[in-house]
RNA sequence: GUGGGCGUAGCUCAGUUGGCAGAGCUCCGGAUUGUGAUUCCGGCGGUCGUGGGUUCAAGCCCCAUCGUCCACCCCA
């Protein structure tokens, strides 16, 4: 019978991982708590409208890397490939954009089907920040401002750096849009192959094209900042100045386009050279449109999302987490025999209680020696050896396993005090 | 969806022009009956990804297929 094996793209997250894991959480929690900042939590599978109205039907998001089936009543549900719409949906759902500000966050897994490579899963998981009801460029500084907090906290600052741009209006995006199209359509000989099929898809992507041929031509290809309307164009030198003054460095990448539909103005990526090709370990913007456009009343909307696989490739890559033995525990109780096994059960919950360390109780039997071996394989710095002896004298030999101090018999009763003095640093 | 690299023990990997399936690490046992981590000895562990084909003989050659990694597309 064939192994059953992990869904393609979907990785476990083995023990040796998840403390990597739990310091990018708790990091991102604080900081995020730091600014004032609520958790939001929503289901990982929505009605499939949901997504095609938020995203855009012709995105290759929505056209061919969601995970869609029929519910058993023939409902179309989808596993979220995003955040942001579900988010906008239960916020608008119980009425929390009505008349008020929110900045919330969330964290979980996301789904795509993709072909998976570095950086790039089928499962992968996002912390996603969105703010809601605040139209000035401050929050979207503020939320810069928290990416770059972050990045510090987690001591990978000097491998990420900001870029920013403005992607303007609906209506100067329309109208620039045609324009490029026009310009391009005239030269369709020049295009690469992709670029040809994106001049049907997402014209804006073409900017991003790597063809050099197809950049040579778009020198001559209109200038999106030449259609920027007064206001986008205001709302983004105002975000650069509150930047300036913050001391955050950025770099203005005017071919910036972020691949979601309902982004406006304000577009932003953290990027790093450090990962191969998924270069983009965060990235957000402005949508003021969204939350109309799915059914609510008109609600200005910034927010943006981290890659959590990313990151943690680059925490490894940067800041060697890889290395040390992880620590199980801080004391080893080893039984010998079935009686010295009932009194150490009884002892490890008593120190559990008293000391705050962390007791890890050897079961499951074994020869002294495995028994010895599997003590030292914890990472406890001591050894409490509980045999036929100590049992009968209720007391324990403490053998410290990291250095070279003898060991010593020391009474239950004193116990606790002992550790705790040790321990105390 | 497209292109390339790689699939041999739990892990990391050798395997010669096609000729008995290997090492290191891990684990278990012993040297040392209650002292780990160092040392020495022994042991457990294999559908050589899978299915076909060529051959007296295939881990090795051919075809197909699956998986994985990297890249493209796209995206966090």
């Amino acid at each position: 019978m064939a192994k059953i094996k992990a869904i393609r793209g979907m990785n476990d997250i083995l023990p040796e991982q998840t403390p990597w894991w739990q310091f990018l959480e708790e990091s991102t929690q604080s900081v995020l708590s730091s600014y004032g900042y609520q958790e939001i939590r929503t289901p990982i599978v929505e009605q499939t409208d949901l997504f095609k109205r938020s995203i855009g039907e012709v995105t290759d998001i929505v056209e061919k890397e969601m995970y869609t089936f029929a519910d058993r009543n023939d409902e179309s549900l989808t596993l979220r490939p995003e955040g942001t719409a579900s988010c906008v949906r239960a916020c608008e759902e119980h009425g929390l954009l009505f008349n008020q500000v929110q900045r919330l966050w969330y964290a979980g897994p996301m789904f795509r089907y993709e072909r998976p490579q570095k950086g790039r899963y089928r499962q992968f998981h996002q912390i996603g920040v969105e703010t809601f009801g605040m139209q000035g460029p401050d929050i979207d500084a503020e939320l810069i401002l928290i990416g770059a907090r972050l990045w510090k906290k987690l001591g990978v600052d000097q491998a990420v750096s900001l870029q920013l741009n403005s992607l303007g209006s609906s209506v100067a995006r329309q109208a620039y849009k045609e324009d490029l199209v026009a310009f391009l359509s005239k030269h369709v000989d020049e295009l690469d192959a992709d670029s040809r099929r994106r001049l049907q898809s997402n014209p804006l992507r073409i900017l991003d094209s790597k063809d050099p041929k197809t950049q040579a031509l778009l020198h001559q290809a209109p200038d999106f900042h030449a259609y920027l309307d007064d206001e986008s164009r205001q709302h983004f030198q105002q975000l650069c100045e509150y930047l300036d003054a913050a001391g955050i460095p950025y770099v203005i990448n005017p071919r910036l386009v972020r691949g979601l539909d309902y982004y406006g103005k304000t577009v932003f990526e953290w990027v790093t050279d450090r990962l191969g090709a998924q270069g983009t370990v965060c990235a957000g913007g402005r949508y003021d449109g969204l939350v109309e456009q799915l059914g609510g009343r008109a609600t200005p909307a910034v927010g943006f999302a981290l890659g959590v696989e990313r990151l943690i490739l680059l925490l490894e890559s940067e800041a060697g987490l890889a290395a040390e033995r992880l620590q199980q525990a801080d004391i080893y109780l080893l039984p010998l025999g079935a009686e010295a096994s009932k009194a150490a059960m009884q002892l490890a919950e008593g120190l559990r209680n008293e000391t705050g360390l962390r007791v890890l109780l050897g079961c499951g039997g074994g020869s002294f020696k495995s028994q010895m071996k599997r003590a030292d394989k914890s990472g406890a710095e001591i050894a409490l050896l509980l045999g036929e002896d100590e049992l009968s004298q209720q007391r324990v030999t403490a053998k410290p396993l990291r250095s070279g101090e003898e060991q010593q018999a020391i009474s239950w009763q004193a116990l606790s005090s002992y550790l705790n003095n040790r321990f105390k640093s």
